[in-house]
DNA sequence: AAGATCTGGAAGAAACTCGTCCACTTGTCA
DNA sequence: TGACAAGTGGACGAGTTTCTTCCAGATCTT
């Protein structure tokens, strides 16, 4: 439901992706609690076309979701049908996904509370997840994927690679995602040079459930 | 300098060292800019108090850094000293500034600002650094750390375990940081399954020059 | 037990955000 | 090309949040 009823004017749609984008790097970087202002202000639009375009506060959350989650499904989708490997696929994935900004520091509740409500989004959710799960197993199966972890870790990993890293110079900021996304996946890699501490993360340890 | 002119009773220090690990472990979760208030309740301690002890944010911060900066200044010291491998010290030293939340969120320049304007923390930081360069020379030339990777990198992977991880239920909370580290530092082992990226990241690459 | 030290949290001042509103711009279509 | 519906930026009043001070009473120390 990103396209709406009666067809925006074609500045409009541009800005109302502008919107979408700005919010979705900035709920990665600093949560989904900062000032609307500052949205608006990284997508090159005034506060009042933020809210002409999303009702409040709650509607941009929901859309992002619905965006990325939308994003992020068809490109695991793509991934698993084109990739040679499983591991290409993983790889791929967790690129295309890192790249995307996916994640939002959920440091308040209203996040958690927007994803479980709304069905769109928990549809394509799980949709992805059992995607994930698919490539993990396929992975591990091929003898790629070290054996010890689930799709929980992946999502963790994730996550961490996402959220925007900071205190380090302009220039080095643009290597520092590939690199760490890199070394991760090295990580990864099987066979491992030992045992994880713990146990396999899988989907029911992430939260909205 | 963690220490005043006139010795505190003994309630009071343990109050100041209860509020320098809320403080410690809340901006590295959520930033520095968190009100005083939850810094407080975390400490068990009234905003008084905290003031009393901190003049004013800043105050909080600066003492926060040398605070932690001494502590894994000590701990690298030792960890040099007494394991038998370069690796192993790596491996101490990574878990034990996990362990400390080291890292602030730093979204703010303030943070910068601090760091970069105290004399103390600055030292403390070039003994660190100085002693992180050489445990990977040395875990570069005994042939365990991959060659690709700078202090720059260790930096970099740090700061993404220890961000707190949200949106996994409370009980794998405990097992992620412990997960993502191991995960890391195997990526991290030579000989590496591939090349890396861009370049290896050095100390001129952090901020806070 | 006296007295210095320390404490919690109420409260006024200051800073920030939200979301609305409207004069002005821009895209679309006949 | 012109007319007008659609869209835009950003100032603003209301409502919140956060900062910091202050002090009556609790707690140590000797």
């Amino acid at each position: 439901m990103t396209k709406p009823e009666v067809p925006l004017r074609a500045d409009a749609r541009r800005n109302r992706d502008q919107i979408l984008v700005a919010a979705r790097e900035i709920f990665a970087e600093r949560g989904a609690e900062v000032p609307m202002e500052e949205i608006a202000r990284r997508a090159s639009v005034g506060v009042g076309t933020l809210y002409r375009r999303f009702v409040d506060r709650e509607a941009l959350i929901r859309a992002v979701f619905r965006d990325t989650f939308q994003a992020v499904a068809d490109e695991t989708r793509a991934a698993l049908a084109q990739e040679r490997t499983a591991w290409d696929a993983l790889m791929r994935i967790m690129r295309q996904s890192a790249w995307l900004h996916v994640s939002v520091q959920a440091k308040s509740s209203r996040v958690t509370a927007v994803v479980r409500d709304d069905e769109e989004t928990s549809r394509m959710r799980d949709e992805v997840l059992d995607m994930l799960d698919e490539v993990v197993r396929r992975a591990q199966d091929e003898g790629s994927l070290r054996g010890d972890v689930g799709v929980g870790d992946l999502a963790m990993l994730f996550v961490s690679v996402v959220h925007q890293v900071q205190s380090v110079t302009e220039d080095a900021a643009g290597l520092v995602p590939a690199r760490v996304l890199a070394i991760m996946m090295d990580g990864l890699r099987a066979p491992a040079p030992g045992e994880l501490p713990g146990r396999p993360l899988t989907r029911g340890d992430l939260e909205f459930p």
